[in-house]
RNA sequence: GGCCCGGUGGCGGAAUGGUAGACGCAGCGGAUUCAAAAUCCGCCGCUGGUAACAGUGUGCGAGUUCAAGUCUCGCCCGGGCCACCA
């Protein structure tokens, strides 16, 4: 029997379904293991040989779980909402339902080959309405809670109202947008709509007026993170600020607890790195600069109280609300112009020029709360109005962009910090934390740092301000003016917002006649019929983002058909959080932030016992596309020349189908069939040995169809059996590292198996022995077992095939047939080789499947050899390499090298002076 | 500009501070075969040498160590993320 792995394949993907091999319990006594992966959106292109090297991995390692008696949750679903199927419903007016749940089967059918060990009975769907009524629900709560900073924890929005009706905004510690403050009385006078906006301004889930990315090509606002270089990160669109009425959601008032919590994850340092730097905590002191001949001032934040005497000038972002109040007559021309000027740059040419400062001086003044000294007062787009307080003290010696300002608009500088090596600060700043303060009256002579904490005092005493932490992390604006996202479960009474009641949800998304903005403007569900409730209350047009559906998935996972909850109290207290989470680190903006924050409001309201979702993440590399090019001639659109010779002619470059290409080498024959205009083509053509041939260039890119390099799993599959395919994505490289895709290594993977399975068989018999096994065929076995158990838990899957493939090497020269061996070889190939694997687990005699029998142990004893290699002189010093066991005491390895022949001979004649055992497997032996 | 990751043969990549290049691909030589495919055996960093062998070698330059691809410092190059965050 020749190894059949297409039978292999079917017969033992049947029998998992079949006997729900996989179906997992919610109830064990065994320890459970929860191995998640993130949910793919399904795309109309289907997989590629990227896609599922990461659900390889963990698949590895959840049946590596099982094999060690875990009960394994290890479930799969799909991220459906989205914008693709939207932009695709628009253009050919088929539902995105439909669109997506063909992409979806077409998703389930490619995983179904590669023989995952999923629980598909626990799939979740966001887009499915049994499941985003709970996204739903969660807002509801959102909108219904404020966060208590004293209590660190999101509380009942009614408990605020309470502390407001007893003693106004004293003792009330909340975080918001803005600081309020009033009395019992005041409070009670408000009207009902007031206090609803006071509320706005403490609930986790608020409208808010807001400036927000807008992408006028998609029709809809975006998240910081869905906006990559001033274009949108779906479709490359640009995107234009705008202010604009929004549901957001308070994730600022999270930001310590998630910063802090970074900590206690096993996750990659440049993961947690990435979300610090979102997070962006800097400490400073926030300081009122009064304006001359006004009775007021405005507040500004930084983190550099020490250069307070080095300011030469303040500068206002363009939307801070004091440009107008400071702005003196004569230049209210200028300062308006400017803004107008400022509007109409959109953001990415705002990001694209960083280098040139531009500004105007608002005639006003501040005074210096030190020296009393009068400051210009200016407006600046490079200050930011959505961070600290949106205006800035400028200390042009001491920061690069204030100096840069500076320069440009010919303002003083004035050195305060003499650090080393201090350039002259009028044509460089110095910016770095170190030095000492010179020019500051009270503060000369002290370290930065010691003038820091002084200042930090000092603003305190005089009552100028205070130390304040602030965060980078905004608040992310929840509301898509798209058809395609879960419905807010809000409608409008006289204008203020209201919650739908658990009872009324899910709120259905309706059907619309068109995917576009409606004549007025409004999103696309203004086009739908009674959009309202009962009474006649219009519900909120704009749907929720991408991020809402995927924020909880996770915890639905553990409970996935329960009506009345997310998930019940007694699934959540077994299954608590993920131990395992696998999935690409371009989502530690975005996807990882949110559903952090999500979990951690849960958490808050009781809901669920833990208050971080992911214990260990792992994050597989991207696997890259290898794309080949051919050069067309620029004025003969006909003609195409060969690599090498390309520089001789204006060319172009045009991206060509890697199935048609093999070694770089065109398939000129395929290339004229390929597609139609290039049926009567002419090449030029180099010299490779004795041929002429078409030689084509190559790159490294992103794998996608536009490049023709897409190569599909289910071919290779095909081709060479699921069982390949899974071992050559683990045998490619380093989990973690991005990589191109090359088929060109898959033969030696392949013979692998075909070895491995020959050694079962002789000819067409099986050939297996019950013998006992010869000591060197179970260090072969041991070797292997103690090699790929301990890569499994650094994810280092190369390695272990590699260490299977020393193994069956070794076994098929020793032509060992023994079951005694070759047992525990197919449990730990198990994981990796499942139809394979089944299936000879069933030839060894075996009924129950693989993946229930106990992980096999290494029983150390069969992997040491006590033998000297050979000794080494240098300087001296005898070196000797042994194999010895590694636990041996100091005497004995002395002895052990005393008493070896080779050892004997080398030091023949020569006086031992010192044995130095240095740790593993080398003595040195200093001789005379 | 800031932060993170990486740099080892023709290629993908191995190496708890301890024989650098495991394993695989490609290449070369041989066996088998009428022949090919498949399979099996051997060679395979560079330089010199018929060979044994010698020298050299992990981006560059220093340092720590009996011993450095690995640790420390300073550079160079490549990739990624963030980017006027005061």
């Amino acid at each position: 029997m020749s190894y059949n792995f297409q039978e292999i394949d079917k017969k033992w993907q049947k029998f998992w379904a079949e006997n729900q091999t996989f179906k997992t319990e919610d109830h064990s006594s065994r320890p459970k293991y929860y191995v998640l992966d993130m949910f793919p959106y399904p795309s109309g292109a289907g997989l590629h040989v990227g896609h599922p090297l990461g659900y390889i991995a963990s698949d590895i390692y959840a049946r590596f779980k099982r094999n060690n008696g875990f009960n394994v949750l290890h479930p799969m679903g799909y991220d459906a909402f989205g914008l693709p199927a939207e932009q695709y419903a628009i253009q050919t007016g088929t539902h995105p339902a439909v669109t997506t749940e063909e992409n979806l089967k077409r998703y389930r059918e490619q995983l179904d080959k590669i023989g995952f060990s999923f629980d598909w009975s626990r799939e979740v769907k966001t887009c499915d309405p049994a499941y985003y009524k709970w996204t739903q629900w969660a807002f509801t709560q959102m909108f219904e809670h404020y966060y208590d900073v004293a209590m660190d924890k999101a509380q009942p929005i009614s408990n605020l109202i309470e502390s407001f009706e007893k003693n106004g905004t004293n003792s009330v510690k909340a975080w918001s947008s803005q600081e309020l403050s009033f009395s019992k009385d005041e409070w009670k006078a408000f009207s009902e709509d007031r206090r609803e906006e006071i509320l706005q301004n403490y609930r986790i889930a608020y409208l808010d007026e807001v400036p927000v990315n807008w992408c006028p090509a998609l029709g809809t606002v975006l998240a910081n993170d869905e906006v990559k270089d001033g274009l949108s990160e779906r479709g490359g669109h640009p995107v234009e600020q705008k202010v604009m009425k929004q549901w957001c959601l308070r994730v600022s008032a999270y930001a310590q607890r998630l910063l802090d919590r970074l900590e206690t994850l096993d996750w990659s340092e440049s993961m947690k790195e990435v979300q610090r730097n979102w997070i962006g905590r800097s400490v400073g002191a926030q300081m009122n600069f009064l304006v001359s001949g006004k009775d007021f001032g405005f507040d500004i934040f930084t983190t550099r109280p020490d250069t307070i005497y080095g300011v030469t000038f303040m500068v206002l972002a363009p939307e801070s609300d004091y440009v107008f109040q400071v702005t003196t007559k004569e230049q209210k021309a200028a300062v308006e112009n400017y803004l107008e000027d400022c509007k109409k740059k959109s953001q990415r040419e705002r990001m694209m020029d960083t280098k040139t400062m531009t500004g105007v001086f608002t005639g006003g003044f501040c005074v210096h709360p030190f020296t009393g000294k009068e400051i210009p007062i200016w407006v600046g787009d490079y200050v930011l109005g959505g961070y600290g307080t949106g205006a800035i003290m400028a200390v042009p010696a001491h920061d690069s962009r204030d100096h840069a300002f500076a320069k440009n608009f010919d303002l003083p500088i004035i050195p305060v910090i003499e650090g080393e090596g201090t350039a002259n600060v009028q044509d460089e700043s110095y910016d770095a934390k170190n030095g000492i303060c010179i020019n500051s009256d009270i503060i000369n002579g002290l370290t930065v740092k010691e003038a820091i904490a002084k200042m930090n005092d000092e603003v305190e005493k005089r009552g100028l301000g205070s130390k304040k932490i602030n965060y980078r992390l905004r608040d992310a604006i929840f509301s898509r003016q798209r058809y395609w996202g879960e419905p807010f479960p809000v409608y409008y009474k006289e204008g203020k917002p209201q919650m739908l009641e658990l009872s009324k949800l899910p709120l259905e998304l309706p059907e619309v006649d068109a995917y576009l903005p409606t004549e007025e403007g409004e999103p696309p569900l203004g086009r739908a019929k009674n959009w309202q409730t009962k009474e006649g209350h219009p519900y909120e047009l704009s749907t929720m983002p991408g991020f809402a559906g995927s924020s909880a998935y996770f915890l639905r996972y553990m409970d996935p058909h329960n009506e009345d909850q997310l998930v019940s109290i007694e699934a959540n207290s077994y299954w608590k959080n993920v131990d395992l989470y696998v999935g690409g680190p371009e989502h530690a903006t975005g996807h990882l932030i949110y559903s952090r924050f999500w979990n951690k409001f849960l958490y808050d309201l009781g809901v669920i016992c833990e208050d971080e979702p992911f214990k260990k993440m792992v994050n597989q590399g991207m696997i890259q596309g290898r794309s080949n090019f051919v050069y067309r001639l620029k004025n003969d659109q006909k003609k195409f020349v060969s690599l090498g010779l390309k520089d001789n002619y204006e060319t172009q470059e045009i991206h060509v189908d890697v199935n048609i290409v093999s070694n770089d080498i065109l398939d000129i024959e395929a290339f004229k069939s390929w597609r139609p205009e290039f049926k009567d083509v002419e090449f030029v053509l180099e010299k490779e040995g004795d041929l002429e041939v078409y030689k084509c260039g190559w790159a490294i890119e992103k794998m996608s169809k536009s490049k023709y390099n897409v190569v599909n799993p289910d071919i290779i599959a095909e081709k060479y059996g699921s069982d390949t395919l899974r071992l050559y994505e683990m045998f490619l490289g380093p989990l973690e590292q991005s990589k191109p895709w090359n088929t060109n290594g898959i033969e030696g993977v392949y013979r692998f198996l075909v070895k491995l399975w020959n050694l079962f068989h002789e000819g067409d018999s099986l050939q297996l022995s019950d013998e006992s096994a010869k000591p060197e065929e179970l260090k072969v076995l041991h070797t292997c077992l103690k090699k790929v158990s301990e890569d499994m838990e650094n994810f280092a899957f190369n390695t272990s095939v590699s260490a299977f493939m020393i193994a069956v090497n070794e076994l098929s020269k020793l032509k060992c047939n023994k079951a005694e061996v070759l047992g525990p070889l197919v449990i730990a190939l198990s994981p990796f080789a499942p139809h394979t694997a089944e299936e000879l687990w069933s030839l060894l005699g075996n009924s129950d499947s693989v993946s229930k029998a106990p992980w096999p142990q290494t029983e150390e004893k069969y992997l040491i050899e006590s033998t000297f290699t050979y000794p080494i002189s240098f300087n001296g010093k005898m070196r000797f390499l042994l194999d010895l066991p590694i636990d041996l005491g100091k005497e004995e390895i002395e002895k052990a090298v005393l008493e070896n022949e080779d050892s004997q001979k080398w030091l023949e004649g020569k006086t031992i002076k010192k044995i130095i055992i240095v740790p593993k497997k080398i003595v040195n032996i200093v001789v005379g």
